[in-house]
DNA sequence: GTCTATAAACAGATAGAC
DNA sequence: GTCTATCTGTTTATAGAC
């Protein structure tokens, strides 16, 4: 699929590679851009020679991160109006993006990256957020809408389509501190399994609280 | 209050908080002893000196959050039997933290060195866990446990209050991207006021979702 | 307790061989 | 494109003056 095209490609994947996992680890400044080149078995030297520096390389995974956040989420069908369908839309999505974070191996490294990144905010961060999170957000906010019939864009739309986002972010977060109270040695389909149902009650719960002032 | 008894305890002081911040900031590995030292006006050598060295302040820190978050979120009355003051209760807790960590400029920068220490856990974090966290949790549970009639330790309960725990969090963590979505400039009282509304609304929608199956 | 000076290891960037 | 060697600055830790 991705199969690189020119020799050198497959270099600069790895240094992306190993350089989204150790700046999601240590830090943009805890990271060391020798450790990364050894992580990636290639030369420090070959950093400066693909990504211009250790900055550039940031930049770098900033475009990875979004690339791969909007390949994920990515636009498919025009939103449902049917409240019904928008809301099987909307869970459907909720539940996708919370499997997919806290499962996949390489989701976690982007989701440490996205959080480091919101703790620092540099320049990498408004790539990510003009590259794939401002525009899943307003999609979701237009399910909400046609949800419960609210203003998509109204405060309390934006900000209850925040803070359901930001619990799938942070059970991955969380994780250690999760896993220790609930006594899981680790987080496995059931476990996340588990997480995604929570997070669903909430959101049915929400939906039906928001959808409600008929009366 | 807290006069320094001892000449040293507020150079003490001074490094804890510079090192609050800058571990908060950069990360352990990419904060230096020396602009903590700066940040805190006084030497590098002070920090060896009263802490043994980086690892202890990280520790000393630990330490600090800990007793600061058990200070706020401290045991005060049992918890009530009546569901509808439970839920009160629970309401209040979430609320009360969720301004004290978006509000006061000290609760953030605590609030960020939690976050490091959980996306790289350290001995650091089992102090804060067993000092506070698990604390605070349990004592959630219990609230949730007399609001909706539901066992407190349950697999549901405990996922449900992280779930509602780490809406406050997120909401500080992710405050860039929310202050620009939201276009705000800044969170100041009504900012803050607006998604305490939020999470309170998802805690309210969720507890009708949990106490209902009286049907 | 506070500080300066210094040691030894490490950082990022780059020149140049291949 | 890949790599080694090196330059320059910074890191933590520590020895010792005051």
């Amino acid at each position: 699929m991705n199969a690189p095209r020119r020799p050198g490609d497959a270099t600069r994947a790895a240094i992306i590679d190993a350089a989204l996992r150790a700046f999601g680890e240590r830090g943009y400044d805890g990271a060391s851009t020798r450790a990364i080149a050894a992580d990636a078995d290639t030369n420090v030297a070959s950093i400066s020679y693909h990504f211009g520096g250790k900055d550039g390389l940031r930049t770098a995974c900033a475009r990875h991160v979004s690339d791969r956040i909007a390949e994920v989420t990515g636009a498919s069908a025009p939103p449902p109006t049917d409240p019904d369908a928008a809301r099987a839309a909307l869970a459907a999505t909720l539940r996708d993006l919370c499997l997919f974070v806290l499962l996949r191996p390489q989701a976690g490294l982007i989701a440490a990256f996205v959080m480091r990144e919101m703790a620092r905010p540099s320049p990498a961060l408004d790539l990510i957020y003009e590259g794939a999170f401002e525009g899943i957000h307003r999609r979701l906010c237009a399910l909400w809408a046609a949800a419960t019939g609210l203003d998509g864009e109204s405060e309390g739309v934006r900000l209850a389509v925040f803070s359901l986002l930001g619990q799938t972010l942070y059970f991955h977060l969380a994780g250690p501190v999760v896993r220790r109270r609930m006594e899981w040695t680790a987080v496995t389909p059931p476990e996340a399994e588990a997480i995604a149902a929570t997070i669903d009650r909430n959101l049915q719960a929400r939906l039906d609280a928001d959808a409600e002032p008929v009366a």
